[in-house]
DNA sequence: GTGAAAGCGCTAACAC
DNA sequence: GTGTTAGCGCTTTCAC
């Protein structure tokens, strides 16, 4: 049903356009427009009133082709599908805010694969700078990375070698952190629920810290239940009948994420389990949806929005060629909320 | 805390590199790497092992200025501040996928100021098409939009007069079509609870699309809420109690949105208010969220994702010069799920 | 099947 | 303050 159709591939106008229409040599022009003081009140009237009359955008490719700058930051994550990256998008964007710098973004759905086509196809528009969630990369990967010649900044996790710079949690020490509170505090049966993702690199090391504490307190989880896809308040939901069904007496929770364990914990107010009395939930991320539930569930804040900030602040830096290879571990706080009793 | 300072600034490598590692001339070394067939086995492989070798990454930016052609879609949406906008983007990476074509995004913040400036700044590199969401724009976006030459499609919204194609739902409809159910259901005592945005035309109209039959029956809103920003979830909470305890014999509350539908949803049950017998309760935009509540939430789906895909096909096929100029009108369905009673 | 020359639209560098 | 010249690293075109 088309209804009119339009003449695509018009011939985009050029500086040479704006340059006969004001009378004003072509370089000029490109002066006026790259906002440069070196030019005459008169002259920049003239060239400003011809390239808004005429409707000229100038042309990015050619001029990073000349001048050998693109203002443009790689930013690669692995997902859009929870609230976590958004977030750190929105702190990339603020840290990017008062330079000429602009954030683009990538998606790899969590597959090495895909991050290194998309590194690829990213490096070939020569961006100033490179950020990418995780330590971990393929091989390919890495030497593209470390031949760039930009800045590289590695977000969200510190447990492991760098590139360049990385700002992230360790998340080794986040899933220590909360298993010695959940000790503490006197729980023992303890359960896991998490996704079915090998590639989640963070979710593991978090596992792997949990599981060391325990461990050293002569405790093992229990019983794990894992899910992939849907609606993760939904699998928060059936997850947790299924693991307390099968295992009726565990007394703590521990969900990978902050969305499952909302799930599970909407799941048990319903059923009139005594939380945190009987048993004990805790998430991951302090996704602000948390604010709006019944009760608060325990998590730990991921510092997303700050990770992205300060990563931004370094590509800015090192742009503007202070600094490089700088390392910032921040620390996650934990909030107990009110699924986990005083220990 | 540096750690190493890298080399930022190491010569990026050029076709002339791979040529001279291969003994091939730079302009076969340029078919191999596009992958053209007029090639022979031998030089290809001469080529692409000295490409692999060094590590070479093409130059995008100077392969499109010779070339005159990007492969690149602008996508151009107001916010990733909720579900909706990113499954939008899963619907047009979908669509983008079986093509040469790559999305990248830009936000809004509902600004249309803001708009205008990411437009100018995405059109600046020559993009093959422009996906953005609405149908109001600044005359400047609007001018730029038109003389760009490049497939244009305007997204979510069909209210309206479109520059080239357009994919979405008619937002008054659907305002209606919700209005017409409550009030077949029974409700008179309506309230309305929404966010504070002026520049949210969509909402707007499905408001008035709501208003509109609702006066047609004699009916019209009790009283309203309105919020920005924080957790939608919380602030559905917040403002269904205010909206209640000011006027409590409302007997139904249209949400703008789910999640603050959702919120109102979990305030109501947790106050042991019957829902839907005295209080029933509608969102709009079917987010997977609503699969993990205790009780579904009516609302209506915003066809999100197959906006997506059905916008990248266009661009798709506008790009390879079948059509242009189409329009497409998606339905919403109704979903009553347990918040609305039977009529 | 391969190579040489020209030029995409801009900006750096320098002359005036 | 303004103009001229020479490329940026590719791809197009055409010759061989």
């Amino acid at each position: 049903m088309a209804h009119y159709h339009p003449p695509y591939s018009r011939r985009p106008l050029t500086l040479r356009d704006v340059s006969e229409a004001s009378g004003v040599s072509e370089m000029t022009v490109s002066r006026v427009l790259r906002n440069r003081t070196d030019v005459s009140a008169a002259t920049r009237d003239k060239v400003l009133s011809a390239a808004k009359r005429l409707g000229y955008v100038p042309n990015k490719i050619a001029g990073a082709l000349a001048s050998q700058r693109v203002n443009l930051v790689a930013v690669i994550i692995p997902s859009l599908s929870n609230m976590v990256f958004p977030e750190v998008l929105r702190g990339i964007s603020d840290g990017l805010q008062d330079t000429a710098l602009q954030p683009v973004f990538g998606v790899t759905e969590y597959s090495a694969e895909r991050e290194e086509s998309v590194l690829y196809e990213m490096l070939s528009w020569r961006p100033s700078g490179v950020i990418l969630a995780g330590l971990e990369h393929s091989d390919a990967a890495r030497a593209m990375l470390v031949n760039s010649g930009i800045p590289i900044v590695e977000i969200m996790d510190v447990d492991g070698a760098a590139i360049d710079s990385v700002v992230g949690i360790s998340h080794r020490a986040a899933g220590r952190q909360m298993a010695a509170a959940i000790l503490t505090a006197g729980y023992r049966r303890i359960g896991f629920l998490g996704t079915k993702m090998p590639d989640d690199h963070r979710a593991r090391k978090r596992l792997e810290g949990f599981n060391e504490v325990l461990s050293k307190a002569g405790v093992s989880l229990i019983d794990a239940e894992y899910y992939a896809g849907g609606s993760a308040l939904l699998k928060g939901r059936e997850m947790t009948q299924a693991i307390l069904s099968r295992t009726p007496d565990l007394d703590f929770l521990y969900y990978s994420n902050d969305m499952i364990g909302a799930g599970g914990l909407l799941w048990c107010l319903e059923h009139g389990i005594d939380v945190p009395g009987k048993l004990g939930l805790a998430g991951f991320n302090g996704v602000e949806l948390l604010d709006g539930l019944p009760i608060r569930l325990a998590t730990m804040d991921a510092c997303r929005r700050q990770i992205g900030s300060r990563a931004a602040s370094i590509v800015a830096a090192a742009t503007a060629d202070t600094g490089g290879g700088v390392r910032i571990e921040l620390t996650p706080k934990l909030d107990p909320g009110a699924t986990i009793r005083l220990g």
